[in-house]
DNA sequence: CCCTCTATGTGATTTAATTCACTTTAATAA
DNA sequence: TTATTAAAGTGAATTAAATCACATAGAGGG
């Protein structure tokens, strides 16, 4: 295959199938099909065999795939081969239970650093040993740190500028859990984590399917 | 406008225009073009125009529309004009740093009842004051307290289970932050909140941009 | 060594979503 | 009252994504 767009529903599925092939891991399944993965996965088999082929060649024809290759090979292509350092800016209810919780650590991702506005937090230690330094040291922090990674967890007001301290501070990579669509240049990549909008879209569901 | 299939993707952006449409009434605004509102929420001015038409007519053609009337209708559109209550099934640190969160309560979203299977847990009080419940009291305490939605912060490996819990209480809506893959029947409405793969979007396009 | 079987890899097709570009309509001013 | 203008509404065109369906290739048995 040569050198197609994408589709970023295809990055995003490779998540998934990495979850669904790491738990068959587990259970000591060594080979599996595109229609039982697609099963499990509740895609199309069609679907998980493209957006593998956007990448190359993984499985072996009339077998299926390999899991413990593929799982390297995913990992490899998402970029999980490697840790990644994260900066937590605003630690709120919200900033430190994502701290605490254990679903970033498991794919390589470190917290490494926190950051709020507040003067009574600042200073104080986190229950991981991770200090509280203001906003205002971002940069040198991130510089420290070697942080590649944003999250963004403060109120919607201040995403924005949040945002652009990152990026002034040489982080590309953001994810924003503040209900507010922020504006980034080219060179930055931002998720949005808007449970806000999701909420309203199952309401919107509840709504019209007349329950 | 006839009856076509209404995109996913256009229901969220209605939570996005509503968002921005309350920030220009909080600063006066009384009328605002597609092609203002557009820029303001980073999307195309057709795309708005055409979002809306799936459900009526709100503007005034060479005027723009009223903002106030738009959120009304837009609200009307999406359900939001009542409230829904909400159960949080695991009390950990991101269900009951959820629950202290004020986003859900900003638009007409109630939490009602707590659920957790720690038997540390069950019978305390929340800050907000709810009681926690056992989770099988799951579909006695949905009826009491008439709820709507589920919201899933339990563990990967609990979650299919508790969402068949609740679509036996008859709840039809949820929304899961474990990082899982739920299988719900037709008459389900699921919404993943999954930032682990939203965390992995980011490190693919950080590997890939030779950052 | 060849034949059969099975599931991948992929070009072609279908389906869906977005954007364009034009038509319509309301407001305003002459 | 009529001309002008601005922006909504919308059919058509475009772009993108998902699915189908078949050609292909590796594995294993005879």
């Amino acid at each position: 295959m040569k050198f197609p767009k994408i589709p970023m529903a295809a990055i995003n599925r490779l998540s998934i199938y990495i979850r669904a092939l790491e738990e068959l891991e587990e259970q000591g399944t060594k080979v599996i099909s595109s229609e039982r993965l697609a099963k499990q996965c509740g895609v199309n088999p069609a679907q998980i065999r493209k957006d593998l082929a956007y990448f190359g060649e993984f499985g072996v024809r009339g077998v299926g795939y390999r899991i413990e290759d593929l799982i390297r090979e995913i990992k490899e292509i998402l970029g999980l081969d490697r840790t990644w350092n994260i900066a937590m800016i605003g630690v709120g209810n919200l900033g430190s239970a994502l701290i605490r919780h254990g679903n970033f650590i498991k794919h390589g991702y470190v917290f490494a650093a926190a950051f709020d506005i507040d003067p009574h937090k600042i200073g104080k230690r986190l229950p991981n040993g991770l200090v509280i330094h203001h906003i205002d040291d971002l940069e040198k922090v991130v510089k420290e740190c070697d942080i590649h990674i944003g999250v963004i967890a403060t109120p919607a007001s201040a995403a924005q500028s949040v945002a652009n301290q990152l990026i002034i501070a040489g982080v590309n990579g953001i994810l924003n859990f503040a209900p507010a669509q922020i504006q980034v240049p080219e060179c930055c990549h931002v998720e949005n984590v808007d449970f806000t909008i999701k909420l309203d879209s199952i309401a919107y569901h509840l709504s019209t399917s007349g329950t």
